[in-house]
RNA sequence: GGGGUUAUAGCUCAGUUGGUUAGAGUGCCACGUUGACAUCGUGGAGGUCGAUGGUUCGAGCCCAUUUAACCCCACCA
């Protein structure tokens, strides 16, 4: 068996046979079984020409750590895969990809391009999927989806027709985001703020009687041109004089209205704002108030239009710049401020945002928003970590319209209908194609969805929705959603609203947020600085398992994780461990031995002990979705348990051991190392699985094997306790041995004194380990007032005082002051548990159980104290000899 | 303007409801390879937990104030 073992982790050789091995035994496959709760969890979808970066290596991970815990303790589990069509960033890969052909998406037409898309899609759609099989997810890949594939766009169309039946969808001309240079709307998250320097210009508007008229203060000459009034406070004296006026426009000299609302902000600039409704939001709704005309004097490229007189066709700069110098000439620019304010860009090409008047479709949000915020308080939906709630319920809770028409190729075409003849419009779940009203042909609308208005329903349309399909009864609400805090706003709270207006319920109890993955010293990954981590690359390196443990360690719960090779050096190392101490384990066994009615020795009892804690500790930690917790908690009993202590500790036993101790001993490293597979395995899937496979007496995978209970049978409070102090001890020798330098081949005489009867047999049983453990060559029992004639240093722990004949290399002064040190320390130890104890405050209320520790503490110090003592004493005598 | 996060060892970060001696990884120092593992072992050095005040028998953790860095939301022309 050993012979398949190299020595050495080489995740390379299994990882791509594990995954198959699981795929095609087919528990990936959600199974309905009534009567049980199952967990559900729907995978964010990635872009479908996305590439794996190291966010969805995270967020992977998080939820497969999350299923496989589930399917393991017997929970119908489902995973729901799927990918999403990412309009507007498909869209502009494809016309990136026409543009090379030097053709503009006009030039191939809508269909030719869709056709296009469509088999860009076949072609690196299925990329994605395949990496994430890479980094080991089990998600069910027989339900895979897709946000373009049949069902889901007819559970887009459905949304969309029953929203608009109740009013919740509507057509109107608002101010919309419009990005110039992709060409088309944005929703309100989707632009960024950026801060600019710019310029504040004061500009003279005369009155058209000639008087003086008013000095307006802009950021933005050039939209003056759209101008359609001055707005003033209506009770600023200042401009009291204005009532009923109007003011000339300069340059196109239009005379526009002044008009006195409360928005104006006296202390501003001039306390006078020029209102152009057609390209800001605020003077949109002053306007309307006032019944001011909209005139929009930009073209959907960004330039100037018709309306903008002389300087149709130049662009927004170009036009800035001329008409400041107009201004200029004919005397009205009063003053320039520089003037630092925010201006909003494209989220995805970065260019200026325009605020423009545009006919586009919108969602009614409030009716929808009040019933979401209503399940997040109401804890129906719950926020881990706790924070975010406050993030989601601010938001929602000063929620406007959603504007959801794309002026793109690539999405679900919006279904609604328009007669050109009559103007009769119609939103329909099927094509429609002669007006009902007149009966001539009908057009369909040419714009497309937000790509989040599709993902916004995956927690039920994946499930077949609007169809009652078995599934959708079942695994709806789902358990679990899993997702960085970037998105809160784009997908979670929609899903949240959807799910709650279509299914009535909220779509998910837990949504489990996490942070973002930086580089090594904090920065985002970024093509340009050129810091990103390929996880593909890591992978082949170092292997998936060491991926996946690297991401999740050490991890805050929602905070960004700076993420480094060293890190993942850490995990391959720790793979490494496991993957090695699974190798001696299966080195050292014969067959499958079985632990029931083994005679139990002390180290025995304690590792079967500290399995039942870290078992506890693990299942809580899952439980509370915190798999950093847990994998520092496997890692601990791993490592410094399992390996550190209890193989060493049975190494006697395996080598020279009767068979009866070779055998208990092989029963007690089977089981615990069953354990300790089985709790890895949600983080370390592939290597867990590989050594299951090899163990004797397991059958079938380790993704269906029971998930670890903590076993009464096998805890063994006072004995864990006493093998504590025994380790203690050998750490004790070790440290004084490495203090008084003696070379580790040197076995030396241990003599211990034990610190009572308990002790005096714990010492006893373990004596092999204990040799063994601190390069002992043969142990004698002192009796507590033994005379010892040597000349020996000391080794002083709670279970013993312990001497170590050196011959020569006692150094009495050396020894002193390492005792005086001791002591000291001791002492301190000694003083602080006195003035705990005897703190009339600390007796009342602190925990009994904590005041019978310090007790204990303070008596095992005096004791170890006394020894210290004795010894200091007898030193000194030999001293003076 | 509103909200939030972070500040703990040289570096990167953990630290669940307050429990008294603050941990890990990495780096550093010393020593060590006859077989699970040098992707290792043993021992060690290294921290007044950003600052100040408060609550408490007890504070890295709770409260207030404060300093610094970062993020989100809002978008006053």
């Amino acid at each position: 068996m050993e012979q398949e073992m190299p020595k050495a982790y080489q995740p390379q050789r299994f990882e791509a046979e594990m995954y198959k091995h699981w795929e095609e035994s087919g528990c990936f496959t959600a199974k309905r079984v009534p009567g049980r709760k199952p967990f559900t969890i729907m995978m964010p979808p990635p872009n479908v020409t996305g590439q794996l970066h190291i966010g969805h290596a995270l967020v992977s991970t998080m939820q497969d750590i999350l299923i496989r815990y589930h399917r393991m303790k017997g929970d119908p589990t489902l995973w729901l895969p799927g990918t999403d069509h990412a309009a507007i960033s498909t869209e502009a890969r494809i016309v990136a990809a026409i543009a090379k052909e030097g053709l503009t998406k006009q030039d191939v037409g809508r269909e030719k391009f869709l056709e296009r898309a469509w088999a860009w899609k076949e072609k690196y759609g299925g990329t994605i999927v395949e990496q994430l099989r890479r980094i080991g997810t089990s998600c069910d890949w027989t339900r895979e989806r897709f946000t373009m594939d049949e069902g889901m766009s007819r559970a887009v169309t459905e949304v969309f027709a029953r929203l608009y039946e109740k009013g919740l969808i509507y057509r109107g001309e608002r101010i919309i985001n419009w990005c110039p240079n992709c060409r088309t709307t944005l929703s309100d998250i989707e632009v960024v703020f950026e801060e600019q320097r710019a310029n504040l210009w004061h500009i003279r508007y005369p009155g058209e009687d000639g008087s003086e008229g008013v000095i307006i203060a802009t950021t933005r000459p050039e939209t003056m041109l759209g101008d359609s009034g001055v707005a003033v406070h209506p009770e600023d004296g200042r401009y009291s004089r204005l009532a009923g006026k109007n003011v000339m426009l300069p340059i196109l000299n239009r005379p526009i209205p002044v008009v006195f609302d409360e928005y104006v902000d006296r202390a501003f600039g001039t306390g006078a704002v020029k209102m152009t409704p057609a390209h800001d939001p605020n003077d949109f709704e002053v306007a309307q108030r006032h019944n001011l005309p909209l005139i929009r004097v930009m073209r959907d490229d960004g330039a100037m239009n018709e309306l903008a007189g002389p300087y149709a066709g130049m662009r927004a700069l170009e036009c800035r710049k001329l008409v400041v110098e107009e201004l200029t000439k004919l005397g009205l620019l009063v003053k320039v401020e520089p003037h630092t304010h925010n201006v909003g860009t494209c989220y995805r090409c970065g260019k200026t945002v325009e605020p423009l008047t545009s006919l586009q479709w919108f969602v009614r949000m409030e009716p929808l928003a009040k019933p979401a915020v209503a399940v997040v308080k109401e804890r129906k939906t719950r926020f881990v970590p706790p924070r975010f709630e406050k993030n989601y319920l601010n938001w929602m809770e000063n929620i406007r319209d959603w504007c959801i028409s794309r002026q793109l190729w690539w999405g679900h075409r919006i279904p609604a209908y328009y007669c050109d003849a009559c103007g009769e419009m119609v939103v329909a779940r099927a094509a429609v194609e002669t007006c009902p009203k007149c009966g001539r042909p009908m057009r369909q609308d040419e714009d497309v969805l937000d790509t989040w208005f599709s993902s916004a329903l995956f927690p039920f349309s994946t499930l077949g929705w609007p169809e009652e399909t078995e599934d959708l009864k079942y695994f709806y609400p789902t358990s679990v959603l899993v997702t960085a805090y970037d998105i809160i706003f784009f997908w979670v709270a929609r899903m949240i609203f959807s799910g709650v207006e279509q299914m009535g319920q909220t779509p998910f109890h837990t949504v489990l947020i996490h942070g973002l993955v930086r580089d090594a010293l904090g920065r985002k990954m970024s093509k340009s600085l050129d810091n990103g981590i390929d996880p593909l690359d890591i992978i082949e390196q170092y292997g998936a398992d060491a991926l996946r443990f690297a991401l999740v360690f050490g991890l805050a719960p929602g905070n960004d994780i700076n993420f480094s090779l060293d890190k993942v050096e850490a995990a391959r190392n720790f793979a490494n461990k496991v993957y090695n101490a699974s190798r001696f384990v299966l080195m050292n066994l014969d067959e499958a031995e079985p632990l029931k009615g083994k005679p139990l020795e002390l180290a025995d009892k304690w590792i079967l002990t500290r399995l039942n804690a870290c078992v506890r500790d693990i299942t809580v930690n899952i439980e509370a979705c915190d798999p950093s917790l847990a994998a520092q908690r496997v890692y601990e009993f791993a490592w410094s348990e399992f390996c550190d202590w209890y193989i060493e500790w049975a190494k006697p036993r395996l080598m020279d051991g009767v068979p009866e101790q070779k055998k208990t001993a092989q029963a007690v490293l089977l089981y615990g190392l069953k354990g300790l597979l089985r709790l890895l395995h949600p983080i370390m899937p592939f290597l867990t699985e590989s050594v299951w496979l090899k163990l004797p007496g397991t059958e079938g995978t380790i993704m269906l094997a029971d998930w670890p209970v903590a076993d009464p049978a096998y805890e063994f409070p006072a004995e864990a306790a006493a093998c504590g102090g025994v380790i203690e001890a050998i750490r004790a020798v070790r440290g004084v041995r490495a203090e008084m330098k003696v070379e580790p081949s040197r076995r030396v005489r241990l003599m211990l004194r034990p610190a009572g009867e308990a002790w005096a047999e714990a010492l006893a049983s373990s004596e092999s380990a204990l040799l063994r453990l601190c390069g002992g060559s043969a142990m004698e029992i002192l009796k507590a007032d033994e005379n010892v004639r040597e000349k020996t240093v000391s080794a002083v722990c709670p279970a013993a005082e312990i001497l170590i004949p050196l011959g020569d290399l006692v150094d009495f002064e050396k020894e002193t002051a390492r005792l005086e040190k001791e002591k000291a320390s001791v002492a301190m130890e000694i003083s602080r548990a006195e003035s705990m104890l005897s703190n009339e405050g600390y007796l009342a209320k602190a925990p009994a159980q904590l005041i019978r520790q310090t007790r204990e503490k303070l008596e095992s110090n005096r004791q170890m104290l006394v020894s210290i003592e004795k010894r200091l004493e007898g030193l000194l005598e030999r001293s003076h000899v």
